[in-house]
DNA sequence: CGTGTTATTGACCAACATCAAACTTAGTGG
DNA sequence: CCACTAAGTTTGATGTTGGTCAATAACACG
């Protein structure tokens, strides 16, 4: 992979990376901070439908899309790669095993998509944020950036409501309950985690379908 | 394709075809009636993340997946094969440009996902099931299983809640609604759409998302 | 016809949204 | 180092969407 033509760029907190409906010709390669994805409703509303750490490739589908259905933004401040996608396809089509480790990366992604959906469609307030906590320390945790018991986690609360379907009071008075049991707590974007089992509990989260996840990470 | 070794069965509706947290060892390919994957939590709650008609692969991540994370199941009567693993993935090794349309398959549902997510997290009830009728019409459309303002979608009421993440009382209710409306009718699973244009816009659909998925359908 | 499933209705309730204000925090420039 | 500012967080009051429960009606099927 080292081989590619990239071009990098610094990006500030919440900067619109690639807009939503756009054409891209160049895939996004996350090299340090937090972005996501989101689509953006037609009453105003946005959905974050992905969070991307260091190591992801954020557009990856965006080799086979048209045109973009959602946007990508970073979260946080960091440093992104672009790469065109003729360098990315002839890659692939050199090396088939490449191709097939893409298309299972996006087998594991939509586990990540069914769990999230599950959240939102069926669970409360409560084991959203926790399930969404103990997916992403789970996902730093392989990545070898979370600590024992604690990770960051540069997200607003308005963000984290876009994200799990809520709002951002709402995500705020969720948050002070789990603080108050004294299963997490959460200061200048570290959370720490005071007892993941109990936090797995709230959450109905079982890590099994992020293994590949894991496995696959050796980019 | 024909040359599969394949195993084919008649299935009632609501039946359990392939349990979550299995490792199939087959393929389950929808050959008439209606399929659905979905996902149980721990309190008793259900969450359909995916309908499927003639011609799809419901479990086509199975092949990369070490044990589902979720379950297959009929909607309605109908008709699946079973293809093993091996024989599918032989295929795919020996034609480079099928593991292509696999992949690019597997893009699309991503898309499907982001939308249904976008929905469930930030749609109100009637936006939710507009845009549902106007997806699973369009393709049903692509797949010439529509008739020009009506198809055939054989659910539950307490189905489309599972899948929207509302209780069956509320979607009728919604549904009576957009019937008063005069948007659409529902009689004995045909649905028909008086005002796709008013659907749609109701629903804040854009079928932009699924255009792939015509264009893939030749299977 | 009877039986089980699905749809419909009403009464009531809970979770979460909205609005608006006050308070913190982090960053900035003098 | 200290104001100043802008962004984010926290709080309270109130409103709304949609959930729950329970009963009845309508079907579908044998």
């Amino acid at each position: 992979m080292a081989e590619l033509p990239l071009r990098t760029r610094s990006v500030e907190a919440g900067v619109d990376l690639i807009p939503q409906g756009s054409t891209p010709s160049e895939c996004c390669f996350v090299i340090e901070g937090w972005m996501c994805r989101h689509v953006l409703t037609a009453n105003g509303g946005r959905q974050i439908v992905a969070f991307h750490i260091p190591g992801d490739l954020p557009d990856r589908d965006s080799l086979h899309l048209p045109h973009l259905d959602h946007a990508i933004s970073s979260i946080s401040a960091g440093r992104v790669a672009f790469i065109p996608h003729e360098a990315v396809l002839a890659l692939l089509s050199a090396r088939p095993n490449l191709a097939v480790a893409f298309w299972r990366d996006a087998v594991v992604d939509a586990g990540v998509f069914r769990q999230w959906l599950t959240s939102v469609g069926r669970r409360t307030a409560k084991q959203r944020v926790a399930h969404l906590i103990c997916e992403m320390f789970t996902r730093m945790e392989a990545l070898g950036l979370a600590d024992s018991d604690h990770f960051s986690f540069p997200v607003t609360q308005a963000q984290l409501g876009d994200a799990l379907g809520l709002s951002s009071v709402h995500i705020n008075r969720t948050l002070q309950e789990l603080k108050a049991e004294g299963v997490i707590s959460w200061r200048a974007s570290i959370v720490t985690i005071h007892d993941e089992a109990q936090l797995r509990g709230i959450g109905d989260f079982d890590p099994g379908y992020l293994e590949l996840k894991a496995m696959a990470q050796p980019h």
